[in-house]
DNA sequence: TTAAATTGAATTGTGTGCAATTAATCTTGA
DNA sequence: TCAAGATTAATTGCACACAATTCAATTTAA
C-alpha cells in the first residue's frame, strides 16, 4: 500500500472510531434528555454512583476527562442538585465531589438507558465482546505510551 | 447483570469508544500540528484528496458531518489557502469545494502521517483489523438505524 | 526555614458537534 | 404558471474538548 493510499478514509482505523463515537453520543441523547443529563455529565455520573465521593482530581483519571472540561461539568451537575463540591479540608486545593440525595435517586431512572441503548445496536454478543475487549486493548496500548513521542 | 451493573463504567460499551476516540485525536495533534490543520480539518482535506471536488453536501455525507460543523471547517481551510469555496451554477444553493494547488501539495506532507500514527498503537495486525471490521460493522448496523426510536 | 518545584482547579481561547432556525433556491403538481 | 413543499447552506446557541496559562496551596530540597 503506497502513503497516499493509506491517507484515504477507508483504511483510516482512526476515521470510523471517530464516527462511532459520535454517533454512539447522540444515540445517547434523546434517552438522557428524559434525565437532564449531557452524555459527558452522564459518565460523570456514573463514576459517582460506582463511588459516591470523589475527587476531581480522581473523576478527570477515571473519565479521562481534564479540569478544563471538568470544571464547567462539575458546576453544572451542582446547579442542578445532583452533585455537591467541596474543597478537601486536608488539602485546600483539592474539590471532593459527593453524590446528594437528588444524585443517587437519578440511577434508578438511569437504570433503563444502557438496555434502551442496547436495542439500538444490531450486533450479537460476540461481535460486541470482541469490540469492547479490542477498545480496552488500543486504550491500554495507546494512552499514555510515548512511543510516538520521538517523531515529534 | 443487575441494571445498577450495567451503569458501570467497565461494563459500557460507549465509554471506551469515546475514550479512544479522544486519544486517537490528540495523538494527532502534534502530527497535524505541522500542517496546521486540526483532525477535522485532516479528515476533510482526506476525503479532498480522494475526490478533488465536492459539494458540501456530500462532503458532510462522506465524513458524517453536518453543515453546522463543516462551514466553519471550510471556511478555515479556504483562509488557509487549501480549499475553494463557489457556488454551483446549477443550483446556486449547492456549494462547491475545490482543492486548490496548495492544498494538493499539502498531501505530499501528509502522506508520512499514517505510518507515523500507526508507531503509536502497539497492537499487532490481526487485532487491528479485527477492530477495524467491527467498528465499520458497528457504523452500518448503528447509523441511520430507527431500531431505537420506540424507545423515545 | 525559606526558595523552588509541584500539584490541583480554574480560566481563557480556539475548534468542534449538533439541534433548531432561517433564508435562498429549486421542484412539482394543480 | 405559480404557490406549496422540499432541499441546501448558513447561522445561532449551547455544551463540550483541550492546550496553555494562571493562581493558590502544598511539598521538596537546599
Amino acid at each position: 500500500m503506497t502513503n497516499y493510499e493509506q491517507l484515504k478514509l477507508s483504511n483510516q482505523l482512526c476515521f470510523p472510531l471517530y464516527v462511532c463515537s459520535k454517533e454512539v453520543v447522540r444515540k445517547y441523547k434523546p434517552l438522557l434528555d428524559r434525565l437532564d443529563l449531557t452524555y459527558t455529565q452522564y459518565i460523570t455520573m456514573m463514576a459517582m454512583w460506582e463511588h459516591e465521593q470523589l475527587s476531581a482530581k480522581e473523576l478527570g483519571t477515571i473519565l479521562y476527562l481534564d479540569s478544563g472540561t471538568l470544571t464547567p461539568v462539575l458546576k453544572t451537575l451542582e446547579k442542578k442538585g445532583f452533585v455537591e463540591r467541596q474543597r478537601s479540608k486536608d488539602d485546600e486545593r483539592s474539590l471532593i465531589i459527593s453524590l446528594t440525595p437528588s444524585g443517587m435517586a437519578l440511577q434508578e431512572q438511569a437504570a433503563s438507558v444502557p438496555e434502551e441503548m442496547a436495542k439500538c445496536i444490531d450486533m450479537d454478543m460476540e461481535d460486541l465482546k470482541a469490540l469492547h475487549r479490542l477498545l480496552h486493548k488500543f486504550m491500554e496500548t495507546s494512552i499514555d505510551n510515548d512511543s510516538c513521542k520521538s517523531s515529534i
